[in-house]
This record gives structure tokens, sequence and C-alpha cells, in this order.
DNA sequence: TTGTAGGCGTTATCAC
DNA sequence: GTGATAACGCCTACAA
């Protein structure tokens, strides 16, 4: 632990030379670009201005406490029980007006901030729930995760967050984690899980929601969209465009059922416009603008007359529109692409992406709105909410 | 809360039909794209398979916990203490093998997941910490709490995340939060920050690391870079290539010391040498492909001697690039583009961005480094960790 | 409206 | 090596 360090004025005036709410700036010296490792000479220079210096604080008993003001703290500066001060916090209506008055005076003297996790272990209700993501690099995920962060945070909940980076067990082992935690609820991606991850689960009995799938029995709720029915969608819209030699490209399916859905969507809409699925064409690939360049260039010298690529996400086609551009290649003439997700980038691109379109900060808050549910008593036990999809035609096609 | 529910053997082969681990899939039907709002049947209906039933639990007092079996219950069954339990979970080596052997056994046979939030409350030892960002849209941010994440994870400490909207109330109002979540320390984005969230982190005495900024007095620890010094570097750059007439975009500044520093820097770029700072084209801008396109439009209808544009992000410059494209302008030839970031996209743009590069991801690692330092007890008051910077003259200039 | 008693699940402390 | 006891800071239940 830092300690806390009191510095005169005169410090503040030479350190707040850029008249902003008090920040020091980046040294200023245009010399050229360097490594430096510098070592300041202080830490904690901001004079504390908005609350009072405390006198140290005296040990209760034998273990030391955080040296955190506490309720007992607050109440026996107001002269009144614990109790009522944490009731004048929570529900200033059964306190009062008088003493809820000089309650909230001395929390503002003493700058009582009221310990959640005490709180939370007392009345075993939760305050914070888990979020676990496949990965940090794609926006799709963090656009979820913004979608339900800005929901729980609104209603008073943090969100712990977990990269699983697409695996299995490491998601086992983040849900391991948040239910030791506490969380009162957990979000995860998808709708294939480790055997130990959904034991975990069910024995926790935690409201549970599963996004960007709709699996048939969730294991809590779900909020996502088929799949399979989109992907399917967008093949048949490249084979009425009159695209005959199509190719498929995604994430690893193994881990992924949203990769395998669509998969599944392509291969079906192929076979029902009497097309051949070739399994020369259809490749998995890691998620990143060189791997779209890559599966283009791949697909091009394995079947030259491929004449459309259906990328299952946007950053593979937007990363094989980029490549068809410095190629020379014209798209749609020389070779159509489609992606999917519809992220910022591919409206911009040049022809714009043809795409499938999902609503995914609307994602997150339905599912944030689920674990609110779950949280408030309600059961979300076997809901699903289907946030559909749209095939957006654009130019690529 | 949701009830475990117990399910019969015959379901889970029905509905593990895709003989992976144990998921539903989508729908499967290709039916049209459409809206549905499906409510299935059941939940929790996947067996749990690895752990056995256990007996309803009998209630202990007039309190009724979470059900959740604790470490009493293990030292019951063990026929020890639950002091002993602890220890044998934590410090096995002051437990003799045989009872650490029965232990274990117990603890997996009943399931015991530890309550860290109890733990953390009786050691006054914090196992989370907070990242506060001020936006979820742009890789840049979410690449350092990859970082973080991925650094703070393998230690144990899980990551509360914080949104901030690039608005201080709104991270004034997360540090508090957080600071009664009782997390063991915070990331910061910037030097910015509200005197309000100042006062409350010094009086917690929590570790702080600013992230992006070099501050002159970090509140706790910083690591960045002096966005000075790369905005000047790069305006050097564009000035050695001949450019003469040009414009600078960037966020907003005001609460922004990154965007502010690297105004300075361009401004005293020129003015060193000898250029004019246009105040018609110093613009501030939202941070989207959109707003980058129209920066551009409207520097060129406003100034169009200008030659080359300076945008202080990778988004921005990565707007106006493919706006050029679209517009059929040439670039650099018509109007060189320079950015800020190195993200993915500026490396695959047609023509390649000119950027600065920073290296994000060992951003967030050493935020993380940090602020384990500080949670290991040692003082990282005053550090301040310079991580440099790069400029990538790639073809837009 | 306010207070008392006790517990939430774990760990520090100090005996044995 | 193991255990009894008392916190950690707050909240539920019940009483006044």
């Amino acid at each position: 632990m830092l300690a806390l360090a009191h510095v005169s004025t005169d410090r503040r005036r030479a350190s707040s030379a850029e008249g902003v709410s008090g920040d020091g700036a980046d040294s200023t010296c245009p010399v050229p670009p360097c490594i430096r490792r510098l070592v300041g000479d202080s830490v904690y220079d901001e004079p504390v201005t908005s609350l009072p210096v405390l006198p140290p604080r005296r040990q209760r008993g034998n273990r030391k406490g955080h040296g955190r003001v506490t309720l007992a703290d607050v109440a026996e500066r107001v002269g009144v029980s614990a109790i009522t001060v944490s009731r004048a916090l929570r529900k200033p209506l059964m306190v009062s007006p008088e003493t809820r008055d000089r309650i909230e005076r001395a929390v503002a003297e003493l700058g009582y901030i009221p310990n959640r996790i005490a709180g939370s272990l007392a009345s075993s209700s939760p305050s914070a729930v888990a979020a676990i993501l496949p990965s940090l690099d794609n926006s799709i995920f963090t656009d979820v995760l913004k979608g339900a962060v800005g929901t729980l945070e609104s209603s008073g909940y943090q969100v712990v967050l977990g990269n699983s980076h697409f695996d299995p067990r490491v998601e086992a082992t983040l849900v391991e984690t948040f239910l030791a935690h506490g969380v009162g609820a957990i979000m995860l991606t998808g709708a294939r899980h480790a055997t130990r991850a959904r034991s975990l689960l069910a024995r926790s009995g935690i409201p549970v929601v599963q996004t960007w799938s709709l699996p048939r029995r969730p294991i809590g709720a779900c909020v996502g969209f088929s799949n399979y029915d989109a992907s399917y969608a967008m093949v048949r819209h490249l084979i009425e465009r009159g695209y005959r030699d199509i190719a498929f490209v995604s994430a690893a399916v193994a881990n992924n059922d949203r990769a395998a859905a669509r998969r599944r969507g392509y291969a079906k809409a192929l076979v029902d416009h009497g097309l051949f699925d070739d399994p020369r064409t259809t490749l998995e690939s890691t998620f990143d603008l060189a791997a779209g360049a890559a599966a283009l260039d791949r697909i091009r010298s394995v079947r030259p007359s491929t004449d459309a690529v259906f990328f299952a996400n946007d950053v593979l086609a937007s990363g094989a529109v980029l490549a068809a551009l410095r190629l020379g290649l014209r798209v749609p003439a020389d070779i159509a692409i489609a992606g999917f997700d519809d992220v910022e980038l591919a409206g911009h691109l040049m022809p714009p992406l043809t795409t499938v379109r999902i609503d995914r900060i609307g994602l997150g808050v339905t599912a944030a709105e689920l674990m609110l549910d779950a949280l408030a008593g309600e059961s979300i036990a076997g809901r699903r909410v289907d946030i559909g999809f749209e095939v957006i035609a654009r130019a690529t096609t």
C-alpha cells in the first residue's frame, strides 16, 4: 500500500501549468524519439482540497483492517448505531430526516466509502457480474461488451471481464474464478462449453446468459440469432446474384459453434441449389486482415474458377477486399466477396462490403437485461431471445 | 436465483446430437430471416456428471447463506476444523500429507469453491483490480486492456472494467465504485482527472497507474510515452517530405491530455520550421471512420492548398484514406495523410498509412506489472515508464 | 424510527 | 500440525 502524502500548495502551482483540472503534461521538449526511464520525485502530490485530513486511526481489537473509514466510524461520530448509518445510506426513508442529515454530513466529512464486499458478504447479494469473451481482438466482441457494461453499470453492477482466448478450458477456469468471486451472473459467448464449466455453473445455480447463439437447451437464458439461417441467407443471396463457384472461410469450427453453424448453413444452401461444397475451398482461418488476404490468395490458386468468397466474419472479408485492391483485382467483377457482422469498416471499404448485420450492442444490452432480471429474482431459465440478422447487400457482390 | 434442476439422462442424448462437448446448436431449419421470441422448456438440463448430487443443505442459525458449500462443510466431512481446510488449500505445507489428502478429496467430492469475497474481507487482501478505459469503440484501448487482462489474470487477479466515455465525472464515479468494491489497484487512461477522482484516490492510498501519458507528477505510477514528442516527430517527417500546408485533426482536447499534447507537438513543429498553424485546419473530431472522411472533406474546402493532413489517430486517418479512394483522390499526390497508433488496418490500406507506432499491448502489460508490483507490497510511487514510439513511414506521405 | 444480537465465510492470532 | 477465538465490515432478523 502506498502512503498518503501531504504536499504544500506551491507544488501544485508548479504542476498545474496546464490550467486544466490538475494534470501534469508530457515532457515538452521536442527531442527525438527515444526510450527513457525516469523516476519522479514524489507521488500523490495533489493536495486533497475537498477532503479533510484525518487523525491517525486507532486500532480496534487485534486485527488490522484497511485503515479505511467504516460504518462504525461514521456512527460514532454522529452518535448513532452503525445500522442506522447503513440504513440512512440504503433506505433513507427509514431514517428520520434530521439523523439522515447529520449522517450524510459525517459521511462527507469523513469521506466514507461503503465496503461493498463486506456488504455483499453480509447480504449475500452480489454486486458484480462476469462477462467472458473469447477475444478482445475483434470489435464484434467488444461491441457486445460495451452494450453489456453500459446497461449493467447504470444498474449499479460491476463487470468483471474474462478473456477465454477461444479455449474452453480457459473458459472453465474463468467460470470457476468468477464463481469464487461471487459474481451474481455470468455471460458466456456461444453455446459450446467444457463439461466442467457446465457442471460448475449448474452446481452454483447462478444465472447464465449465453450469447451469439440460440442453443436449443441453453444453460440458463440465451440471446443471439440463428447463425445457420444467417449464413444460409447470405449464400442464397450470392446464388441469386449468379455466383456459382462459392468458397467459404470461417474461424476454426472446433470450439466455435457460431462458425460451425455458419459453415453448415453455407453447405446446406449450396446443396439446396445443386451446387458443390468443395472441401478445397472451405477454409478455416485466424481472425485478422492478413489472414483474409491469405485466404483469398489460397482460394484463387486452389480453384481459379471461384467467383465468390463468403467470409464468415468481416475482418477476414475486409482483409480480402483490401488485398484485392492491392492486387488490382476487380470486386465483384473478378471475384465477389461477402462478409459477416457488418463492422464499421465494412461500409467504408471500396467497394463497400456485402455482409450480414448483427445488432451487437443490442445483443450486449439484452444479455445484460436478462442478467438484471435474474438478479432481480426473476427466473430467466430457458428464455431464448432472437435478435435476428439482416443481409446487407452492398457492392462487393 | 435459478434452481438447480435434475434431468434424466435420455434428455442428454437428445440434446447432444452435435456430438461435441454438449451443446445445443442453432435451430437448423433454413427459414428466411425473421425475428422470433421462443421460450425453451427447461433449463440446466445438462446432467451434472462430474459432480455428485448433494443432499439438501441444513440451515445453520437464522440467516440463509448462498446455500453454497463452505469451508465448514468440508471441515465437517473430513473431521477437522475449518482453519485446517483453509490452510490445506492455501499453504499445503502447513498441513500433514494425510489430512491434506483427505481434505482434497472432500473438496473435490463436495465441489467446494472458496468464497474469495469472504477471504478478502477477512484478510483485507484484494483479489481484483480495476481498469478504466475512455471507450470500448477504439481498438487502441482494448489492446491495452488485453495486455493488462492477460498479465493480471495469470497472476490470479480479476479485472473489473469501467468505461468512462471520455467523461471525467463518469471516471470519478467509477473510481468511487471501484474503491467501494475493494479493488487492489486502479489503472486509468491519461493524466487528466476530476479533482474528486484525485481526492478519492489519494485518500484511499490505493496504487494507481496512469497510462498513455507521462505526467510529470503522476498520481502513482504511469506508463506511456511523450505524445508531444511523437506528434512533433510526425510533423517533422511531413515537413521533411516537403509538405508545407499541413492540417491537423484530433479528438477533442478538452478532457484528453493525449490529444492536447499531440496538438501542441504539431503546433510547435510548424512554428519551429517557420510554418503557419492555421486555426481553420486544426480540427477536433469524434472517433470514427466517417468522421475522418468528413474532416478531410472539410479541410479541402476550407483550405484547398492543404497538401497533408495529420490525424492524431488511425481511425480518423483510415477514414480519410478510404474516403480519398472513393473520391478518386490520389494519396499522397493530391493530399498526404498521416495517422497515429498503427492499428492493424493502417498497414492494409491502399496506400498503406504512415503513422506512429505505439506498443499498446506492452503498455497494458507494463501497467499490469506495475499494479502487481504494488500489490506485492512494492512502492511504485512516482515510477514513470516510457514505452517510446516509432514513426512508421509508409506510402500515404 | 432506532437499536441489539448474531451471522455471512474466511483468515489472523495465539495457544496447545 | 491443529484448533479455538475473534475479527473483517456490513446486513438480516427481531425487538424496543
